[in-house]
Formats: structure tokens, sequence, C-alpha cells
DNA sequence: GGTATAATTCGCTATATGGCGAAATATAAG
DNA sequence: CTTATATTTCGCCATATAGCGAATTATACC
């Protein structure tokens, strides 16, 4: 029960789903996500760590950047199958659609150029 | 988005998934719901609308008796994926299972008397 | 070592949610 | 029509959650 709860109370959330769904096409850095939601590094910290504690995304750190990315095979059934069915759902939300372009334009920059700025105080 | 988290929000909280899974075996009426997870008539109501506007349960008024029950086909794809996923992957919950047994015993029971006492003041 | 920067944790506030009991509603029974 | 009863709605309280900025941590660069 507590790890299908987990999973479902990180899926009730709008911000939380756009992450979802943005990383279909693969990792991203939290600099990008936190571009995408235009949301606090903070918060958005918050929201990561609750998908990831759920199991619906994996992380790597790669220097000073942590890199978030969709379950692969190791991960929980109920988790893989949950971000499947958002995903099946969720892809013809005028919402999602709007951050598919917001990506790809995010995605055009430099990854420091991106970072640079919003975790100054 | 609305139509997906609606879901997602119905199905964080653990009563609304025990709910999900007792009806597996058929509509039940709130007054069996009532006996099983041992809320208030008014909680168990909310509970219950919350499913309903999510669109996870459809249901039925018989005289005084309200039946819930999981949804059919002309069910939203999302809902009924959602409870298939639910099903799927809650099963072997313990509470799940010692729900199953206490559900039993509230159906041997004359339903007249399963509510009766409950909606006293 | 010291500074800069990406990310997280902490402390706080506002809002959302789950719980109850009382009141309201709807239907059956007298 | 009046009473009884199943359910829902309303008003309230306690807790959980999402958000932010400040402080902290971890890593890169000088």
């Amino acid at each position: 029960m507590r790890e299908v709860l987990d999973v479902t109370k990180a899926l009730a959330d709008g911000n939380r789903l756009r992450v979802l769904m943005a990383l279909r096409g693969g990792e991203l850095c939290v600099c990008q996500i936190v571009a995408l939601l235009r949301l606090a590094p903070s918060t958005t910290s918050k929201h990561m760590a609750i998908l990831r504690q759920a199991r619906l995304v994996d992380s790597r750190k790669e220097g000073r950047w942590m890199y978030y990315r969709l379950p692969d095979r190791a991960a929980p059934k109920a988790a893989k199958d949950a971000v499947a069915w958002v995903r099946r759902h969720l892809a013809e939300s005028p919402q999602i659609v709007r951050d598919e372009k917001e990506l790809e334009r995010i995605l055009r920059l430099d990854p420091e150029e991106v970072c640079r700025g919003q975790c100054r105080s």
C-alpha cells in the first residue's frame, strides 16, 4: 500500500506530471527543469525528491549537475506502469504540448547559460 | 491535464484506494463502505464524491440506498486504466487482504442491519 | 585554501485535504 | 402529512502540501 500511495501522491501534482512528460525525451538537469516549470530551484528540487522517492525517476550526478530520467528496467513495476499510464493519457494535453515547444527552446541553449542566474541568491 | 489530475488526486488517499479494491467484487452501498472503512458517513460520502468526480466509480440510486461500482465500458480510458493499475498493484497489500475478509463478513449480514445505527445522530 | 555555482535542506506561510458532527435533502413507511 | 432513515452538504478544525528565500552542502575552478 505504501509503495502504491507513494506513486499516486507523487502523481497528484500538475508540475510533477509535467516533469515526467518532459523527461520522455531523455534526461534533464535540474536547471533545465527549473527553466521549464519556472519555479524556484528549491521547490523544483523538492518535487524531484518526491518523484524519486516514488521511484518514478532515477537520478545521476555529474559534477555539480544532477540529471533526472525516467526509470529503467530495474524500477518497480508499479512505478513503470504508472509512468506508462501518464504518458498514454497526458500526451495531448495543451499544457504538455506547450511544454514540448518550450523544452525544445531550452535544449537549444547552452546548458551553462540555462543555469546561469537561477541559483544566484 | 484536469482529467488526469482528477484521477491522480482521487487515487492519492489510502481509504479511496481501499474502496476501489473493495468494489472489485461488485457494487456496494454507502453503508457497507462505511462499515468497511469505519469512517463517518459524511467522510465516506465525500470520498465517494471525489472518486465519482474522477470517473473512477459509477453510482446508482435505489430507494434510500446509493450503490457505487467500478466504472463500465463507457468510462474514460484514463479512469479505466487507472483502476486496472490499482487492481494490479494493490492486490497483495496486507491492508487489502484484511479488507477482503472484513467485506466477506459485512456481506453476510442483512444490509438493513449493516446500515442500522450508523446514521443515527 | 578560497571563491563560484548547482543543488538541496531548512524555516516559514498560504492553501488544500481529510476528518468529524450538525443540518439539510430525499425517499420509504406509517 | 408525519416520522424514520440513508445519504449528502455545510461548517469547522487539524494536518499535509506547495511555494518561496535563506542557509547549507558539494563540487569545480582559481
